[in-house]
DNA sequence: ATTAAAATCCCTACTAATGGGGATTTTTTT
DNA sequence: AAAAAAATCCCCATTAGTAGGGATTTTAAT
């Protein structure tokens, strides 16, 4: 039997997943949580086999959440539960041990299969995260890591001479990568530049 | 027997549903959409009592889909159904003729209790949505109408000339209310009011 | 009718960011 | 080893926005 709880901070769905899973026989919900921090108590208590855990989530979001469950019931398998398709995000969940991630646009049957296969220590990912990596790799690359670092603080409304001083760098190197992203984003000006960099993060 | 179909962009919660509503014997669910297009294709052929509907739906949004489904079938009933609470959705999309609006977070039991709610001719609202009334307002009436107004061209990434421009106002006028919203959000700088306009669209 | 709030506009000094250069060092790729 | 890319820094003129005033007109509220 495989174990499962489910975080998620919408209930609808929460319900929705135990209606259809309800007759499976080799799959059971041993309980739900709509926040991180009542994620990591349900664990504590089920120490179930598999974990279906939304990304972002109120109180502790999923990484953290992810981070302190493998440092405490190594064996737990986590999967990435989410709306957003965004590489850090997949990227920060798979460094903080997940082994699986799946959207929210697919279907529960997908979702089964996924809990499935990781409980049989094997990885999934979503085939929509993965197909279309030409388009994602384009549209990604385009920005150096240290640019991308530069825009997340840029979405955090961050002067430049703010981020200059946490990373410890000049105010006219943080100037010429805005500048630089600018020109590859194709966008004109601080403010769209910021409205993308915020944007980036609820991509639907 | 209440028709109803189902809008929403992520399949794993249409899915849910139907497996929820699947014995529900006054209930019938004719078909779902996964954006607003294949709503209004879904709603001509069968023409549902209900139709739960996502307000963010790729291609046409819900407060699009809604009023060209009342201008042409003006009988039917629209829940609005979205994971964020925004005042600015919910009364978009009451203009628009949806008689209801529930939350994600809310449970399934919910979700049928609207249902059975707006097919009577009544109205339902999530309760979630007017008990924190109070605390609402007092976040929500700080800023006037044109302040609002100014803010979402803000989260556009618009320049205060630009906004002048499309409003037909000076230049300083438009500061003059940049100023005026820093000062009441408690923020500093052009970055973080920005930061705030976009991200106020996408409150959890 | 009076008051209060909202919306409009202006001035000045100051800080933030752009767009146009140019330049050096480190890292990665070929 | 050579070339390309990334990261660092600087200058300058111009535009954008802040913080601090002040001021008028329109539009609700009492």
């Amino acid at each position: 039997m495989i174990t499962v709880a489910i975080a998620e901070d919408h209930q609808a769905l929460i319900d929705g997943i135990r209606s259809y899973i309800k007759y499976e026989d080799d799959i059971s919900i041993v309980g739900h949580a709509n926040n991180g921090e009542e994620l990591l108590k349900l664990v504590r208590l089920k120490q179930p086999k598999v974990v279906l855990c939304d990304i972002r989530m109120p109180k502790l979001d999923g990484i953290e959440a992810t981070k302190t469950i493998l440092k405490e019931l190594p064996y737990t398998k986590v999967i990435a539960f989410t709306m957003f398709d965004q590489e850090e995000a997949v990227q920060q969940m798979l460094a903080a041990g997940a082994q699986g991630y799946i959207l929210k646009n697919s279907s529960l049957e997908v979702v089964l299969e996924a809990i499935r296969t990781v409980s049989s220590e094997k990885t999934y990912y979503d085939k929509k995260i993965h197909q279309p990596s030409a388009e994602k790799n384009s549209s990604k690359s385009v920005l150096s890591s240290r640019e991308r670092e530069i825009l997340q603080l840029i979405a955090k409304g961050r002067t430049s001479h703010q981020i200059a001083d946490e990373l410890f760098i000049g105010k006219s190197t943080v100037d010429t990568h805005r500048k630089n992203m600018i020109r590859k984003l194709g966008l004109s000006g601080a403010g769209e530049l910021l409205r993308y960099a915020v944007e980036k993060k609820y991509k639907f």
